[in-house]
DNA sequence: CGGTTTGTTCGATCCTTGCCGAACAAAAAA
DNA sequence: TTTTTTGTTCGGCAAGGATCGAACAAACCG
C-alpha cells in the first residue's frame, strides 16, 4: 500500500497525459494505480490512501472509468467491500469504436457546412468536399482495420 | 458580412463540437465561419464583427488554425490586410499523423507500466500486454491507411 | 510629422469544472 | 438498536483557461 517513487511518478505521469486526452487528472492516476500497484484487485479505500485523494472523487473517477470499461469490479464471497481491476475482457474495438463517433461528427458537420453554401465549386467547396471524402475514407477503413485485428486474435494461438 | 440564422447556428455548432474535441469554443466558431461564409477569403475584422469577438481572442485563435493548418493566409498586392481561407493544399494526412502522437504516449505508458510491475504474469500484467499489442497494432496499421488513401488521391482521375 | 489601419500582447475577469468535505444512505455487525 | 463499514451525492471552493479590454507596435497614409 505504499509506493516507490518510481511507480508513484508513473502515476502522476498517468494523469497528466489523461488530462491532455480531455479525461480528469485523478481517472489518471486511479488507472495508473492498477497498472502499477502489483496486486489483483485494489478497494475503494486504498484508492483513497494511496492517492490521498477524497471519497468523492474516487467514486466518480472510479465510476467513469468502470463506465467507460477499462475497470472491472470484484466482489468475494463474505466481503463487504467492492474491489476494482483491469477488466480481464477489455473490449479495445469497442473502445475505439466509440472514439470513431466523434470522427463520424466532425463529417457530419462537413457536409453540413457545404450543404449551406451557396457557391459549391470555390476553395471553401472544395476543402469541406476533401474533407468528407477524407473523414469518409477513415469512417470505412477503420472498422475493417479492427476487424483485422480481431481475426489477428482469434487465429495466431 | 451578415448570417442567416441557419448558418449562425451552424458555426455555434461547429464551435460546441470543437469544445468537445478540446479545443477552444472561438476557434470552432471561426472555421465554421470559414465554412459557410460564401466568399474566398475572409480579413480579421470581419471575423471580429460576425462573431462578436473580441481582437485577441481572434488574433489568438486564428494563429492556433494556422498553426494546425487547417487556415492559410492571403494576402493581396495593394493591400495592407491579411486575408484567411480554408487551407488550398489542407494535408490530412500530416494532421491525422499528428493526432496518432497521443496513441503513441498512451502505448508507452502502458509499456513503461509493464516494466514497473514485479508481477509479469498477473491479470494487470496480461491488460498492459494487450493494451500494448492493440495500440502497437494501430500504430503499425494507421500509417498504411493513409498511404492507401494518398493513393487512391494519386490515381482516381 | 501626426493619424489611421491592422493586428499583437498582456493583465484582468469570468466561467467552467475537478476536487473536497460534509451530509446522507444502506447494509452488516455488535 | 446503535455503531461501523462502504460508499454516494450535493453544495461550495479554488484552479485553470478562454475571452475580453486596453495598451502597445508596426506599417502605411496624408
Amino acid at each position: 500500500m505504499t509506493l516507490n517513487s518510481e511507480k508513484e511518478r508513473f502515476i502522476e505521469d498517468n494523469g497528466l497525459l489523461f488530462e491532455k486526452l480531455g479525461v480528469t487528472r485523478m481517472s489518471g492516476r486511479i488507472l495508473g494505480y492498477l497498472m502499477v500497484a502489483d496486486k489483483e484487485k485494489v478497494s475503494f479505500n486504498e484508492l483513497t490512501a494511496v492517492l490521498k485523494a477524497s471519497k468523492s472523487s474516487i467514486s466518480t473517477n472510479l465510476k467513469m472509468l468502470l463506465q467507460i470499461g477499462f475497470v472491472k469490479p470484484l466482489t468475494l464471497p463474505g466481503e463487504r467491500k467492492t474491489y476494482y481491476m483491469l477488466s480481464p475482457d477489455m473490449d479495445w474495438q469497442a473502445y475505439f469504436s466509440e472514439r470513431l463517433e466523434m470522427i463520424k461528427a466532425m463529417n457530419n458537420m462537413f457536409r453540413k457546412g457545404l450543404k449551406l453554401r451557396t457557391a459549391k465549386k470555390d476553395n471553401a467547396a472544395q476543402w469541406l468536399r476533401k474533407a468528407t471524402e477524407f473523414y469518409g475514407f477513415i469512417i470505412k477503413e477503420f472498422p475493417a482495420m479492427l476487424k483485422r485485428w480481431e481475426e489477428g486474435q482469434n487465429k495466431p494461438g
